[in-house]
DNA sequence: TAACTGTATTAATATTAGTAATACAGTTAA
DNA sequence: TTAACTGTATTACTAATATTAATACAGTTA
């Protein structure tokens, strides 16, 4: 399921989360999933339970996953997350970032440019889901 | 000239940066002049002449002031950095940062909000160092 | 209750960041 | 040329942070 590199200088739980993003942005995994436990996730990799448990948290305050004691970890629904602190947090960044970004000379063509191409390639992957 | 706190938590080359940013964009700096050379600086701040190296060498890096050996360090021609490798850095980091925020729910209409309310303030910077 | 689940605390260790000591090298004016 | 400026590179010490792990706590379910 996993492939990882225990001495990459990249860090485990890292190339964990990455890794499940990604298959949770590509439907590998569905809505409401239910992820391996932290333990058996951790024996099957050779690893720390809390490893597993750091990427699972991590994706968590991402909003892709949610968990629940006792039960499990599963596959949120990402549409959901309208509001959500970590979109705050992304609007914040993109503020600075875009401020910057113009200092330098970046023009609100370019911006828009950026924005629409990147649009783009969200729908190729999205399928019918919006509009 | 400066205020520096040497028991914050934000390093003091940080400090400086944002100090000599923050002077440079407010032109109380102009373009060209030069900027007191990191031994004397250092003397003035009783630091070390290598913590102002640094603050010296990343706001070159990020195209605010140029270096000479022996002649000293100047504050740069800001609008002239193009497309300079901090642009890219800013634009690399910028496609990651919106397909995220897209990735959460934030509209393309919203995008365009922000810039144009990044603009403004751009805008209204400008006009006010003109006085 | 037994065997699953996630979570919190703490600590050991590895890695990185911040600062400093020192030597190297270019510029300029006497 | 030399003295006194300039920036720069190398190295190392220390502090801070990140990563991982050991362990105990706590909820769920059959």
């Amino acid at each position: 399921m996993f492939d990882l590199d225990v001495r990459s200088r990249k860090p485990i739980y890292e190339q964990l989360v990455d890794k499940l993003k990604e298959m949770i942005i590509n439907d590998v995994l569905q809505v409401d999933e239910k992820l391996p436990s932290v333990r058996v996730l951790a024996q099957q990799l050779t690893i720390n339970p809390n490893t597993i448990q750091k990427a699972y948290r991590e994706l968590e305050t991402q909003g892709y996953i949610y968990s629940v004691k006792g039960k499990g970890s599963f596959v949120n629904q990402l549409v959901k997350t309208e509001n959500s602190e970590e979109l705050q947090k992304v609007k914040a960044q993109l503020e600075k970032l875009i401020a910057e970004a113009m200092f330098f000379g970046m023009t609100k063509d370019e911006l828009q440019a950026l924005i629409n191409e990147i649009e783009d390639q969200g729908k190729r992957g999205d399928r019918d889901d919006r509009q």
